[in-house]
DNA sequence: ACTGGCACTTGCGCCTGGCGAGTGCCAAAG
DNA sequence: CTTTGGCACTCGCCAGGCGCAAGTGCCAGT
């Protein structure tokens, strides 16, 4: 109880909750006290651990499936495993270069997003899940204005993420070319740059600028742009992957895979696991994901984006019992990759 | 043996098929002699039954899992059922209803294939596969050519299915406004109205027409605007849905769930299932479906679009005890309306 | 051609006992 | 006070045995 000073047995039970973490990540059994003294070098006798293990069981860090079974970590185990007894871990070279080399082939926006899916669930053989870069965080690149055919009008803008959005307008009377021309360089003017919600409101400025006779079309035009700008929908889009590795949950299909491939097909449960922007990979464990029904998992997630500006989140959802250093440091450096990939377009 | 003058006792024998796949549909088991007399009038004693299913069994149509079980469906079995047995069976209103108001909902291509393989999951309670409109089988509506900052160009074209594709080429020198708008209305006369394999060969004419200078540029345009045309990675779009349903198949996850979710996050494996163009919904059974690897898997497939050019693919994937004239008559329905919605834009 | 009867097969659920893994406690030693 | 070996105890797991119920195939009779 006494936090303060840490005693030598302290220190030792500490690494006893470490090994027992590992073995368990491991082995997917329940780890008994001979076997941690025989896989690791601790120096003690089994009776030892077993003594330190019932002080780590009476603090809720580990537990017994059954009395005769060896300890299994509880969330809050795993908890303190993740902030105090495990750093990130390194990639492997090879990986670190399978993640590049897969991404550079990537064409265009959607494509990222499909390859950083398949990248990620391969390396952490997970789920895993990436949001598409928000609109609403990225800037204005262009804006065009275009004629179709009779009193119809393209608008399309291109975000500094590269994602293209367009959407077609119909007015009520044929617009002139010259008028066009004016409307489309007096939004570049004063959207090129901004961000999207701000960029919103200038071009609501824009509008007064016209002479009356234009301003409904110009009205038009804008309210569209806001909308293209404001879509929750495309702010909201995920791609998930790798759900065969599902197996690496429980066997039961019912009671603990089932209800997960449901949340992976709710938009807004994904979203919710991916949770708040980090730079860092965070790691949250069973109902630190604020998802009832999804016992057992656990959500490694990261924002990606340039430095200045976080673009969107991604990460995997794995069994609590998972290789977190691993699952961390593959999340991280795919975060990376992928905001290094759309800073560009 | 003899097919061609049916005997009446032959008619019997294709009733208790029937009533066996029924049956197994419904309740999952195996079924046996005794059961089926009660639960159908067939006006004949069990042991009668049991001779019909002995002359069954010969002919490859059902099996027993154990010498002490009842019969169960073989994929033949399941074959001459959907042949010769069943008729599509008509959606209640309030289903079709369902369909066509959730539909109506979507603003774009992208959410009209989203909520048709929502629906189409919900309706079946299998796993949903909807193909994205095919570029290659739809019309050019529109071609647009737009001036960005620099020598930069966007091309913009809107298909007949309402898909938008869009690029930007990066030209050798900054092509002035008469020139592009010129551009735009002889690739626009040129392509628009034919198929996109078509329109390729049309634009290539294009270049021609042009003046000795000015064919790097409508050469740089055109070599884009084909590869859109032909842009295989877009036909081959896929979305998928209602993978939660997967718990009709089996219990095991590893021999029965397992490969099926990783053969759905193979896109290539995914439009083999969905097979070939046709108008009508089609059934394929067991190996019938081309892919290994999947045993006890149907699919139920159609074509969509207009009444004249088919688009793309839809279906669904389930156990091959599945209600057939049910799962045929959404299936149907769904690609009914989805090509309905996509006729327009 | 159909039926009732009967012997036979066999999977499944249930119980049982033995085995082994792992624990908790304790008394003794460092 | 910490560590250790010893020991009794608790359970989950597995194999084997048993009875049950379902369902079949065959046969003799109508």
């Amino acid at each position: 109880m006494s936090e303060e000073r840490r005693l030598p047995s302290e220190d030792r039970r500490l690494e006893v909750l470490r090994a027992i973490v590992e073995d368990y990540v491991e082995t997917q059994e329940p780890v008994g006290s001979r076997a941690l003294v025989e896989r690791h070098q601790l120096g003690v006798s089994p009776a030892t651990i077993r003594n330190d293990m019932a002080v780590l069981e009476e603090e809720g860090l580990i537990a017994q499936p059954h009395t005769s079974a060896g300890r299994v970590p509880t969330d809050k185990g795993y908890r303190l495993f993740v902030d105090r007894l495990s750093q990130v871990k390194a990639l492997t070279s090879p990986e670190r270069r399978a993640i590049e080399t897969f991404l550079a082939g990537a064409v265009d926006v959607d494509d990222v997003v499909q390859r950083s899916v398949k990248v990620l669930a391969q390396l952490t053989n997970q789920v895993a899940i990436v949001q598409y870069p928000s609109l609403t965080r990225s800037t204005v690149r262009h804006v065009e204005v275009v004629a179709l055919e009779g009193a119809r009008v393209l608008v399309v803008v291109i975000t500094s993420s590269g994602r293209v959005e367009q959407r077609i307008v119909e007015l009520e009377s044929t617009p002139s070319d010259g008028l066009l021309s004016d409307v489309r360089s007096r939004l570049m003017t004063a959207a090129v740059g901004q961000r999207l919600p701000e960029a919103s409101l200038r071009l609501a400025d824009v509008i007064g600028t016209f002479a009356p006779a234009d301003r409904p079309l110009v009205t038009s035009v804008v309210t569209t742009l806001t909308h293209v700008f404001s879509d929750e929908r495309s702010d909201e889009r995920v791609a998930v992957g790798g759900t065969a590795n599902l197996a690496r949950f429980g066997r039961d299909f019912d009671t603990s895979i089932r209800p997960v491939l449901e949340a992976l097909e709710e938009q807004v449960v994904l979203l919710k696991l991916l949770g708040e922007a980090t730079t860092d990979p965070t790691v949250r464990i069973g109902l630190e994901t604020g998802t009832e029904g999804l016992p057992g998992t656990a959500v490694v997630s990261s924002a990606y984006g340039s430095s200045e500006q976080a673009l969107a989140m991604l990460g995997t959802l794995g069994p609590t019992r998972m290789d977190y250093p691993g699952t961390m440091a593959a999340v991280g450096a795919v975060a990376r990759y992928v905001g290094r990939q759309l800073a560009d377009g």
